[in-house]
DNA sequence: GTCTATATGGGGATAGAC
DNA sequence: GTCTATCCCCATATAGAC
């Protein structure tokens, strides 16, 4: 985030009004976005995200101080919106079925929609978003596991909870384990598109994030609802 | 792998008997595989693999020569065991289901204890081993890319050819998507044990493989097995 | 074969001119 | 606010003493 003494100069922060052309933190922020999407943390240079932005390092260390801090930055932008639709969509949910029993298909496309979904505006801003919160999952550096933890981990609690009451026949342990192999599945769908192209030899195509929704819902549902091994 | 000029002076090449001492080549091989697990490419140094291994950088560049060529080395000396074994599963399991319809739950079980069950020997060494090829699976870098795809794709292929014969009642394109997504689960295992704990309190153990193989089994076979989606 | 010293380049970060 | 030059460190890789 952009540092507090400079919000005074510039009261609006980073929000981007429609149609406005993009701040300069807003630019930074755009193309370290892409590059950590793609490379990953350790992957990824501080002067490679400013010639992509057409700017100078000096801009990026004006506005961010750190490489880690730009980092936090870019997942703190649109990571809030996942978090927030997952809440949102989970209360919903609640009110709509309220002895608790969420239908687990509405659990699992609830958190698989609020991650996935972004791509809908299909800017190609939205996929770099999608992608890095991705890599962010599977980022082995301290930086990507503390901003990770730091942002999703109550609600993914919240998310268990809920599964646990949507799934009352299974035994606590064995809900941990298939939502937990769930996040592998729809995490994965971010970050290895090139391998669906693999397996299918160029008949599926991994950027229609719509019939990515449509047929991992029905594939979770299914593993998640299973019957206890003997 | 050690470059052939020099198997003259040390013709085992890295082949580690019983019982003997482990030589240089397999102390750095050992090394870097922890590190490489831990830290991915970009975020591993060979400084810190010739710490590790109690040797010099001097020594690094003499029995491999680049940071790429090791990690490749690192990569193969194990790759072809999880290939191997996978190719004879499904070769034993052809023999046994002559009609080509082996059930899901067996190509499902092959898959994942070809890659999960290296653990079984509790050596702390097959552990590395098994994260590091997990970590391949997503490492963004370019030569993880490359050493991946030689060492899996035509592994991956004919597994694939199997869950289609074994699901006839799919269209292809569904049956792509689900061994995607199934890719996902299974690596993601091995990637982030830590999430298993935040999900479940502390009241799962992701290190124990067994129960891994036990849970995750059923989890994509209901998956895969799923009615398609209307 | 082993190890030190070093070459060469690139990394994050900053000082200071404009 | 912008941009360049530079600091200082660490990276990979190699030369050459032992």
């Amino acid at each position: 985030m952009v540092a507090d003494k400079k919000s005074r100069t510039k009261p609006k922060g980073t929000a981007r009004k429609r149609r406005e052309r993009p701040s300069i933190p807003e630019l930074i922020l755009d193309g370290a976005e892409e590059l950590f999407a793609r490379a990953g943390y350790a992957g990824t240079t501080t002067r490679a995200i400013a010639r992509r932005a057409r700017m100078n390092v000096g801009q990026l260390h004006y506005y961010f101080d750190s490489k880690r801090a730009l980092f936090e930055a870019v997942v703190a932008r649109h990571g809030a919106q996942i978090t927030d639709a997952r809440r949102r969509l989970l209360r919903e949910a609640e009110a709509k079925w309220p002895r608790g029993n969420i239908p687990v298909e509405v659990l699992v496309e609830a958190l698989v929609r609020s991650l996935l979904t972004e791509a809908k505006g299909s800017s190609a801003q939205r996929k770099a978003s999608m992608r890095m919160h991705g890599r962010l999952h599977t980022d082995p550096d301290d930086s990507a596991a503390e901003a990770r933890a730091a942002i999703y981990d109550d609600t993914t609690l919240a998310y268990v909870a809920a599964f646990r009451r949507a799934l009352p026949k299974l035994p606590a342990e064995v809900v941990y384990w298939r939502v937990y192999f769930m996040m592998g599945a729809y995490v994965w769908t971010l970050l290895q598109p090139g391998r669906l192209e693999t397996i299918s030899q160029g008949a599926c195509d991994p950027a229609d994030m719509e019939t990515a929704i449509q047929e991992i819902v029905p594939f979770l549902r299914a593993g998640l609802a299973a019957p206890a091994a003997k």
